[in-house]
RNA sequence: GCCCUGGUAGUGUAGUGGCCUAUCAUGAAGCCCUGUCGAGGCUUCGACCCGGAUUCGAAUUCCGGCCAGGGCGCCA
C-alpha cells in the first residue's frame, strides 16, 4: 500500500475521497465507542477517526480494532479511510487539516515503536527534556514541530542561496576536505596517513587557501557550502564542525563583495519572509564600533552608547581617572536614561554592577545620578563643579538618569564596557526581539599588536589586503566583517595576490623564511603566476538560520550537533578504535588507562 | 586549563537537616467512557548521579568524582 496524501495536505475538498496515509501515532483518544489518532508526519497532524455510527462497508471491525490496539505512541503506522467532514463544531481552526479527518476503513502497523524517552507533539514552553537526552535521542527530536521547521528554513536557505548564486554565475566547487595543516589560526583536526605512516592531513579550518588558488586557477566566482573544521572549545554558537558559505570573486573590490553578499541576503529574504531588506547595511569603522558601543560586532538594537570623557575628566582632581589617563588610557560614560532604567537600578544594583565590571576585565565601574539638577555620588567631591557640569553636558544627562563611567586602557576597558552594556541591555530589557539589524564593520586595522611585547597577530588573517605601508605606524587591513543584532556572520577581505607582499605580511607576524617556505611555500608560488586581484567572504551558515529562527544556540539548527565538550551523545563519538586499526596507522597513544602525561614525563627524567 | 549553574520516577518538577514510607504534573499498565484534539474519570506502577565525610539522623551540609549547560581563556 502506498500512502496517497502526506499528513498536512487534506483539505475540505478532498471530502469523500479514499486515502492512504502513513506516519506516526502521535497521540491517540480511545472514547470507548468514537476513537482517535492524530496522525503525524514532517508535513502536519491529520486526525484519524474511527466511529462505530459511520462504519464504511467492507470494514473488517474486528481486525481493523485488532490492529488499532498495537499502535503505541510514534509507531509507524499505515492507514486506508475516506476523507470526512469534521461534525459541525469539531473543526480545529488551530491544524490548517482541521476541518477535515479521515475515517478508518482499514490499518497496519508498520514498525512498532518502543516507549518513547520523552513527550513528543507541540510542547509548552519549559517542558522540554534535558537537552542531553535530546540529543541521545536526536532522530525523535527531529520529530518535533519546531526541529522540523528549523530544518525545512535551514533548506530552503540554502536552495536560495545556491540558486542566487547560480543567477550570478557563480561556480559551486568543492575543495578537499583532506588537506595540509597549516600554523596559526585555530587546532585542527588531525587525520592519520595509512599511507605514509608519520603524517598527517588536517580537516580544513576554511577553505581560504583553496578558494584562493581557485581564483588563480582563473575560477573567478567561486562558491561552496563548505564545511568547517575547528578543534577549539565550544559554545553555544560554536562547533567543532559547522557550514559556511565561502565565496571568492576576481578583478573585484570591497564594495564588490559586499553588494553581492547584500544581494544574496535580500534574495534570501525575499524567499524566506516575501518581503524586501533594506540595503544597503549601514557601515561603521571598527573604532567607532569599539568607542561607541565597546564591541567589534554590536547590536545596534537599542542604545547605551558610549561617549568619551577624557578630554572632559582630564583635569578632575580624582586620582584614578588622572593616573589611567597619563598612562594612555581613556574614560567613557554610558547614560542610564531615568525612563528606561536609570530610576529602576537601585544602589544595590550599582554595586551588583560593580561586581560584574570586574568580571568583564574592568578595573571598576563609577557611577553618577543626576539629582535635582545636580550629578551626584559618592566620587563627586573629587571633581570640581565645573567639571562635573561639563561632564553633564557632554552625557546629556537629565533628573533621574544614572551614568556608569569606565577608564583604563583602552582596548580591555571598552571590551569590558561592552560586555556591561550587553548585560545591561538583557536585565533592563531593552533588546527588541524581531527587529534584525545588518551592519557592515569597515576600516579594521590590518594588525593586532600586544601592547607588552609588540608581537604582531593578522587582525583577520594574513591574507588580508593591507592598504597602506606595513612599516607605517598604523596598517588598514583591506577587510570587513558582517554582523547581525551583535554576532559575526562572517568577515570578508581583498587579499593579496603580490608574492612578495604575501611573504613580507608573514614575517610581519613573525614568520621566518624558513618557515614561509615550508608552510606556505606551494600558496606563494601559486600567487606567482598571475594571481588576480581577488577578495571574497565566508558566512556562517549556522549562526545567521538560528538567528533568523531566533534559536539560542546553533545546535538547534543543526540535525546532529556535538555537546560542549565536542563529542556525540548519538553516535557515542569519538571513541577509541582497535588496536589493529591503530598499527597499520603506525599510531601509539599517550592516552593509556591510569597514565598521565605528567607521569611520564617523571619517568622520562629517571 | 579556569569560573559559574544544575543533576530527584520514562519526562518535566516540589522539597535547604527529623514533618520524606519524597510533592505535583505528565507517562505507562488496567478498567470506564460515542466528538475529542496534549480528551476525561478511577486504580496501580515508577525516582533522590557516584564515592567518601559530618551527624543520633542527609535528597538536603561538606569534600572528591562523573555528566550536562553557560561563560573566560582559546577560536589567525
Amino acid at each position: 500500500m502506498r500512502r496517497t496524501n502526506t499528513c498536512g495536505e487534506l483539505r475540505s475538498e478532498d471530502i469523500g475521497k479514499k486515502v492512504c496515509l502513513q506516519g506516526w501515532v502521535r497521540f491517540s483518544r480511545d472514547h470507548g465507542g468514537v476513537a482517535f489518532i492524530d496522525l503525524a508526519d514532517r508535513y502536519g497532524i491529520t486526525q484519524i477517526v474511527f466511529d462505530p455510527e459511520d462504519i464504511p462497508e467492507g470494514t473488517d471491525v474486528n481486525s481493523l480494532s485488532n490492529t488499532m490496539r498495537t499502535f503505541t505512541r510514534e509507531s509507524a503506522v499505515s492507514i486506508n479511510g475516506i476523507v470526512r467532514k469534521r461534525i459541525e463544531g469539531t473543526e480545529d481552526a488551530r491544524n490548517p487539516t482541521g476541518s477535515v479527518e479521515v475515517l478508518i476503513t482499514d490499518a497496519e502497523l508498520l514498525n512498532r515503536s518502543k516507549l518513547p524517552p520523552f513527550e513528543l507533539g507541540d510542547q509548552k514552553e519549559g517542558v522540554l527534556p534535558n537537552e542531553d537526552t535530546r540529543m541521545r535521542y536526536r532522530y525523535l527530536d527531529l520529530r518535533r514541530t519546531e526541529m522540523i521547521q528549523a530544518m525545512e528554513a535551514r533548506s530552503r536557505f540554502l536552495h536560495l542561496v545556491r540558486q542566487y548564486m547560480a543567477e550570478n554565475r557563480f561556480l559551486e566547487i568543492e575543495t578537499p576536505i583532506l588537506a595540509r595543516s597549516t600554523p596559526e589560526g585555530a587546532r585542527d583536526f588531525l587525520v592519520p596517513s595509512r599511507v605514509h605512516p608519520g603524517t598527517f592531513y588536517a580537516l580544513p579550518q576554511s577553505p581560504q587557501l583553496f578558494k584562493q588558488m581557485l581564483m588563480v586557477g582563473s575560477m573567478d566566482r567561486y562558491y561552496q557550502i563548505a564545511r568547517c573544521f575547528r578543534d577549539e572549545d565550544s559554545r553555544k554558537d560554536r562547533q567543532p564542525e559547522f557550514t559556511q558559505i565561502d565565496m571568492e570573486m576576481s578583478f573585484v573590490e570591497m564594495k564588490d563583495i559586499q553588494d553581492m553578499i547584500e544581494g544574496m541576503i535580500a534574495y534570501v529574504w525575499k524567499g524566506l519572509y516575501g518581503k524586501k531588506i533594506e540595503t544597503p547595511f549601514m557601515r561603521i569603522g571598527y573604532k567607532e564600533a569599539m568607542e561607541s558601543y565597546g564591541s567589534d560586532k554590536p547590536d545596534l538594537r537599542y542604545g547605551l552608547k558610549f561617549v568619551s570623557l577624557t578630554e572632559t575628566v582630564k583635569d578632575a582632581p580624582y586620582d584614578i581617572f588622572q593616573r589611567i589617563i597619563k598612562a594612555g588610557g581613556m574614560v567613557a560614560g554610558l547614560n542610564l536614561k531615568a525612563d528606561m532604567a536609570g530610576e529602576r537600578i537601585g544602589r544595590n544594583d550599582v554595586d551588583r554592577y560593580i561586581g560584574q565590571a570586574k568580571k568583564f576585565g574592568l578595573g571598576g565601574l563609577t557611577w553618577m545620578r543626576c539629582k535635582d539638577g545636580k550629578l551626584d555620588s559618592n566620587i563627586t567631591k573629587y571633581f570640581t563643579p565645573e567639571i562635573l557640569e561639563a561632564v553633564k553636558q557632554k552625557m546629556g544627562a537629565e533628573e533621574g538618569d544614572l551614568l556608569f563611567l569606565i577608564a583604563g586602557p583602552w582596548k580591555s576597558t571598552y571590551e569590558g564596557g561592552g560586555a556591561l552594556r550587553r548585560k545591561l541591555a538583557e536585565d533592563l530589557e531593552l533588546v527588541p526581539k524581531d527587529e534584525m539589524q545588518f551592519l557592515w564593520l569597515v576600516d579594521c586595522p590590518m594588525f593586532e599588536i600586544d601592547p607588552v611585547s609588540g608581537k604582531h597577530d593578522a587582525f583577520h588573517h594574513p591574507f588580508v589586503l593591507p592598504e597602506n605601508d606595513l612599516n607605517d605606524a598604523y596598517v588598514g587591513g583591506a577587510c570587513f566583517d558582517l554582523c547581525l543584532n551583535g554576532n559575526e556572520l562572517g568577515s570578508g577581505s581583498l587579499r593579496i595576490h603580490d608574492p612578495e607582499l604575501q611573504i613580507e605580511v608573514f614575517k610581519k607576524i613573525g614568520m621566518d623564511d624558513e618557515k614561509i617556505e615550508a608552510d606556505f611555500g606551494f600558496f606563494v608560488e601559486a600567487l606567482g603566476y598571475g594571481a588576480p586581484p581577488h577578495g571574497g567572504m565566508a558566512l556562517g551558515v549556522d549562526r545567521f538560520i538560528s538567528i533568523l529562527l531566533g534559536k539560542d544556540t546553533i545546535r538547534d539548527v543543526i540535525a546532529f550537533p556535538k555537546n560542549k565538550k565536542a563529542a556525540s551523545l548519538l553516535d557515542r563519538s569519538p571513541e577509541k578504535v582497535d588496536d589493529k586499526k591503530l598499527e597499520e596507522l603506525q599510531i601509539m597513544t599517550l592516552a593509556i588507562e591510569g597514565l598521565d602525561l605528567d607521569d611520564l614525563e617523571s619517568i622520562d627524567e629517571e
